[in-house]
DNA sequence: CCCGACAGAATTGTCGACAATATGCACCCC
DNA sequence: GGGGTGCATATTGTCGACAATTCTGTCGGG
């Protein structure tokens, strides 16, 4: 006879655009950049963010601390924001930083227990190598990969990881669908997906590492073969605003 | 000719803290946290950081947004700020981020060639067994160690990992000078370190490694045991604030 | 006696405006 | 004509106030 009633009280919003608070912005200014509207460099003038979305520049800048934290976006003070380029000297090591942090999560996928989840990944990543041998281009093979991934970081229950590696793949996921632009690594890859799914069954967490940074190898070799030619350590342009 | 304007150009600093920005707020606030000088888990209410600092909310809550993207304040959307505890879901995950990133120096430090400086944190590695059993207590094998993290961090040349690793550190090195201070686990680490050194000198990457991590879970079964008579989650709805 | 609902207080989210500083451009001196 | 200097503009940092939401303490009913 306990008549639950939850408190909600009709939430009324006024405002026409329900969704615009700091976090909606961040999100939808995160997706912008994951899709290149804005070029790597560009300056995020805080003015014209308010504009766009219909609000002050508070909530502006609360996104912009948040896309920051998540490495989209460099602040530096009284300069504003600008778009992260990926020209740091440092690039072969976040390649090895991303290959750490993907192992870890492969390693918490196989020790998780089984759930759901669980189950659909492995469904995922055992079903990679027949999309491999389906998939005429690596434009829908990456799809499928991305499938996966998004499998991984809903087993492997590390948001902080994921957030890092999001950080720290910026300018590197272009390599991606290269890499499996060839049907031979595109074979390989999907092989040593499902190997960690059968380590992440088997609860091997050793193994399912292995298995991820394996991918990472074998993207190292193709990426290796290219990057050298790639110094060009100048700034072309001035302004590159909006 | 445009209109001619003379204003006065003279740099009045009229607040007395020129100090106090965002930034300043963050680092103090973050020193006071190292210090111990806030409870984990207590909240930090906008306002009372402002009349601490004397300023107005904004600058602290940009501090806070930036506390939060190195971990160790938490954030919750409308619920306010509070310092990270080894409860939140996200601790754990920390350390092993940091423990897999700490494996990856520890490989870079094993692939790296001979020079100077990999034999000088070879040898002060090497030597950490003779100063565990000779420091009477924690605090100066604390130093030893120290002194051999910063020889490893410049043979394993990962300026960005270091960085990382530097982020994520915070409410952790709390335990370091804990584990130490128990001779068995002083001992423990000395020796893991001593196999890393080993491994460096073969160009082992593989077991310098599995040295280095072996390090990170001799800690964790410490953490892990003292971590359950920390503060049991109940409903510290008190005051905790200051 | 315990559970749910209500009202008050406390705290956070957002807003518009002002002050401080960096950037760009024209001017002046060499 | 080139380089340094100063001002005008644009952009960021900060402030105080209001609105929205959550938390706390109290009251009434079963």
């Amino acid at each position: 006879m306990t008549k639950r009633s939850p408190r909600t009280k009709a939430k009324a919003l006024r405002t026409p655009d329900a969704r615009v608070s700091a976090l909606g912005i961040a999100r939808d200014t995160a997706r912008d950049i994951e899709r290149g509207v804005y070029q790597p460099g560009a300056r995020l003038r805080e003015q014209a963010l308010a504009d766009k979305f219909h609000c002050s520049r508070a909530p502006v800048r609360e996104a912009l601390r948040l896309l920051e934290s998540q490495g989209s976006v460099v602040i530096e003070p009284m300069r504003g924001a600008r778009i992260a380029t990926p020209q740091d000297p440092t690039f072969y090591e976040v390649f090895l930083i991303r290959r750490a942090l993907a192992g870890l999560m492969a390693q918490q996928a196989a020790l998780a227990k089984h759930d759901e989840a669980k189950i659909h990944f492995v469904a995922a990543a055992r079903g990679l190598p027949a999309r491999a041998r389906a998939a005429v281009d690596g434009h829908a093979f990456a799809k499928s990969i991305r499938k996966a991934i998004g499998a991984l970081i809903a087993v492997s229950r590390t948001p902080r990881t994921v957030q890092l590696v999001r950080s720290l793949t910026f300018g590197h996921e272009a390599f991606q669908d290269e890499i499996v632009d060839i049907k031979k690594n595109r074979l390989a890859q999907a092989n040593l997906w499902r190997d960690m799914a059968d380590a992440a069954e088997a609860g091997d967490a050793n193994a399912a590492r292995a298995a991820m940074e394996g991918i990472f190898d074998n993207s190292r070799d193709f990426v290796a073969g290219r990057l050298p030619t790639e110094t060009p350590k100048r700034r072309p342009t001035r302004r590159q605003a909006e």
